[in-house]
DNA sequence: GGGCGTCGTGGAACCGGCTCCATCCGTTGT
DNA sequence: ACAACGGATGGAGCCGGTTCCACGACGCCC
């Protein structure tokens, strides 16, 4: 009886033996190699079968020196655009050779983050980086590591980038405001020193005065404000807005978060919602659908998917290849809800 | 001049042969190990300072037989309270050696994904299962991998799990609405068929059940539906249900998701909430405060916490000290909101 | 029938760490 | 002065795959 239960895994040589042949032809059949005979094949399976043999991935990945990990470092998981991404990406892997690390930066020291992250580079073969902006010295690590990168939702003059056009989004909203006939349109965005996060909300403001200015308004300063992403931050400023004396019968909000700020603070004001005042966010999260809000949608998990197929593009390739760094602009689009109508006169 | 960027990262042997030592020295310094003289422990960190090494976590890993990995396996990772408990796993993992390996199973063919995640069992040093109860078969594998595996919001006679307990959180929610003076209380939860989902849904309904005997109410079985998770089918649901001839004043949902779509289906109808009908969901997202939904709030984050922090004691324990299938139940409370009040008479 | 190419195959070397054992050396004890 | 002892150290061997080279057998051709 050699039946009993093997306290140990069986290993390649195991299987060699079994079969009466060697481990380089073991390997050959487990890799699907041409050059060997039927009969050789047939003998090593049956030894596979017979030991229950399975390839260990540790030692392939020494051996290969490649791990078929895709790392995904991604900031504020909580957030839900971050997590359609997410999903996004983890869609592509599902169908791919590699498995997906995830690598949450929310509350984590980023000087540990970049440690165990870059540390060798060999704990995955590639990165895609979420709605981060890697500062510079890790971008010269991930050039020595020569660890293949792909960024979505931000910008970079070093690697391929799947990002949407900030300023168009901004624009389109503000103009679908003064197609309805506002021209008091205000607008509630992100502070730029987040550390993280870039200038997407800088973007959309540059979108919003453009349009405004394609209309002939005149942009007022104290209609234009900035805090956190936090709904909570976004309410406290809306309520700050819609107290002024001339206050705005619009608003545009950097992100459906700070959006539905917006529309408690107007809750609160006992101001109605879209007759007296009309909201506009951005992200087309799941909510906005919900609450009826109008925003504008961005392909999140698309993002997500294309970021993978690029990143899988760079891994899969030619290994010196240098990636160019390209920039792919996803579509934006305005979504009309509930929120918005024409201005009360 | 020995500085010239090197085309292939350092290893272990040239910092032994760079600080003239051996590798069995080098090994020591670089895990702190004591029996090594201060000098020599120098010239090793001179070595590798000047040759920038970095072990290779891949040969590590291979040599210790760990992965240094936790994989966490989710279905549905599009819900929010999946991403939750990921998000307490996350926390857990990002303060100590472990990353956090992510397996989607939304889409992913069964067979595949089990293929890929036991394979041999070792691309994770542990396992933690989400909102999942592994068949028969894959429990197997598990034993045979001596994987060492905690289930989160699913219970298992035969690993520890983390789990709140249902037929309570059923019973408080009933009990809120009982004692606001509803005696029409109707139920939606989930079809049971749900592959991967258990029985909690059918857990809450127990509960339910459990309130309104106490409190003398004869349960009507016409106020008792199932559907899925999604709000839409619970919308279509909720409308059949206030279309009775005899209305309920109330319905507890088996979910948030499944409570809003109550909600549409009651601003379809033109009924107030919650003047004319009152709602209960569960879980508490984040949506639910946004909204004022009254919930049963279950402890998604600190789920995934706990999960992760058993798994850890399991994994960094001792190897085969057998896992106890205890089960840890973590409290389930009832927030009010405004979709609860008194019923109309 | 001998030379030569091809196919199939075995196995040593290697990927880059860790571990254990043998060795070396200095110290202490008698 | 010498034996015994223990701490510091070097390095072969191992973890479990892959790869590449060498070798044997066979068939083909002239």
């Amino acid at each position: 009886m050699e039946t009993l239960p093997p306290t140990t895994p069986a290993t390649i040589n195991d299987v060699a033996a079994r079969a009466g042949v060697g481990v380089g032809t073991v390997s050959r059949v487990l890799n699907g190699r041409a050059n060997v005979r039927p009969v050789t094949r047939a003998k090593v399976l049956d030894a596979i079968e017979a030991l229950k043999y399975r390839p260990s991935s540790l030692a392939r990945n020494l051996s290969l020196r490649r791990t078929h990990v895709i790392g995904v470092v991604v900031p504020f998981f909580t957030s839900h655009s971050a997590v359609e991404r997410v999903r996004g990406v983890a869609s592509v892997l599902a169908r791919s050779p590699y498995d997906l690390m995830l690598f949450d930066i929310e509350a984590e020291d980023r000087r540990e983050h970049a440690f165990r992250l870059f540390d060798r580079g060999d704990r995955s073969d590639g990165l895609l980086l979420l709605s981060l902006v890697p500062p510079d010295d890790e971008v010269e690590r991930l050039r020595a590591a020569r660890l293949p990168c792909v960024l979505v939702d931000a910008p970079h003059p070093e690697f391929p980038s799947i990002v949407i056009d900030d300023v168009r989004g901004g624009e389109l909203a503000t103009s679908h405001l003064i197609e309805l006939g506002h021209r008091l349109i205000a607008f509630v965005g992100d502070k730029p020193p987040d550390p993280f996060r870039f200038a997407s909300s800088r973007d959309r403001t540059v979108g919003y005065e453009r349009a405004l200015a394609q209309a002939g308004i005149e942009p007022r300063p104290e209609f234009v404000r900035e805090g956190t992403q936090s709904h909570q931050v976004a309410r406290g400023i809306a309520i700050d807005l819609l107290r002024l004396p001339q206050r705005p019968t619009a608003v545009f909000a950097a992100s459906d978060a700070q959006a539905l700020g917006v529309l408690e603070a107007a809750r609160i004001l006992g101001l109605r919602v879209p007759e007296e005042l009309s909201v506009v966010g951005f992200d087309d999260v799941e909510v906005a659908a919900l609450v009826g809000l109008t925003t504008v949608r961005q392909p999140l998990f698309e993002s997500g998917r294309r970021g993978a197929e690029r990143l899988l593009q760079l891994v899969t390739g030619e290994p010196d290849q240098v990636a160019q760094p390209d920039v792919e602009q996803l579509p934006v689009e305005v979504v009309i809800r509930s929120t918005t109508a024409a201005p009360p006169r």
